[in-house]
DNA sequence: AAAAATTAAATTGTACACAATTCAATTTTG
DNA sequence: CAAAATTGAATTGTGTACAATTTAATTTTT
């Protein structure tokens, strides 16, 4: 009853113990890890996340299906995905069947980053140790469900 | 052992079992459905949590401090707060003892702006159940825990 | 089939984040 | 005490996020 009422009672909100900060400053943190080991990609967080669904596809896919699976709209990818044109790591097309579409596909190089993608988690999650791997992977299942609850409704 | 292989193996990482894209797509959601109710404050939600670091004090707080609280730096907040001065929600001012610091503090409009926000967490969990709220609850301790797991080492 | 509605990207504009640098004020050292 | 180091904000530059609008292409209605 006592913590539940503390995040809807009329006091005022108390920061450290809202869900909300926490999870905006554990992204931020999270992202912040990342970053030195994806500078050996020469990649950005949020590039590596689209990278991350390119090469789960390995077949073209439209800019808006990649808005999907990570929640990005056009105004968000357009710029990021011509930063990966430029880096020569994707090529944008538009669909011959579908001309408002554009397809995003991996060049070679892009293609070749995936073997070294693939040491990214395990460089971050090196430094901790069983039982916290074990509460890291607790976590993840738990927000995985409450994301659930969130997007629907 | 199955899962915390899937993370530190040499497959692929699989983007929706990552715990950082959890997060990040997690982190936005919440903001995303913390905006309608914050657009009743005039604030976003950056705005939002530095006000609720200024709520807590009552008494003015450096630039560095509020950075400090939430893991913000001057690049971020200047810019921020200044634009918090522009809506006459709080002043800055050059501490006298010690003239690199800038004081911010609430003008009448910011501290009045407490009550209207008292209100905003209970708008934002007042659709869960009890259960569900109750689940909220176990991910935020769970959260705050791993969090000082990320951010010592 | 033509008009209306919908969809997909791109564009525009605002507001973060944050690395890196600058500048001034204060502290620490030699 | 003067030089060196540190600290606190501000600034600069890059890269997201996202609302809102625009434009072109496709689909649905009438």
């Amino acid at each position: 009853m006592k913590s539940v009422n503390t995040a809807m009672g009329t006091n005022a909100p108390r920061l450290d113990d809202q869900l909300c900060f926490l999870l905006y400053t554990a992204s931020r943190e999270v992202t912040r890890q990342y970053q030195p080991v994806l500078k050996a990609l020469d990649l950005t967080y949020p590039q590596y996340l689209v990278m991350l669904v390119l090469w789960e596809q390995s077949k073209p896919i439209s800019v808006s299906e990649i808005g999907k699976r990570l929640h990005l709209d056009s105004g968000t990818l357009t710029p990021l995905l011509k930063r990966l044109e430029q880096k020569a790591i994707i090529t944008r097309r538009r669909n011959d069947r579908d001309e408002r579409q554009v397809d995003i596909q991996l060049q070679s190089k892009g293609l070749e980053m995936k073997r070294h993608a693939a040491e990214v988690p395990g460089k971050l999650l090196c430094r901790f140790d069983d039982a916290q791997l074990k509460r890291l992977q607790e976590l993840r299942e738990e927000l995985k469900s409450v994301l659930g609850l969130l997007i629907n409704e």
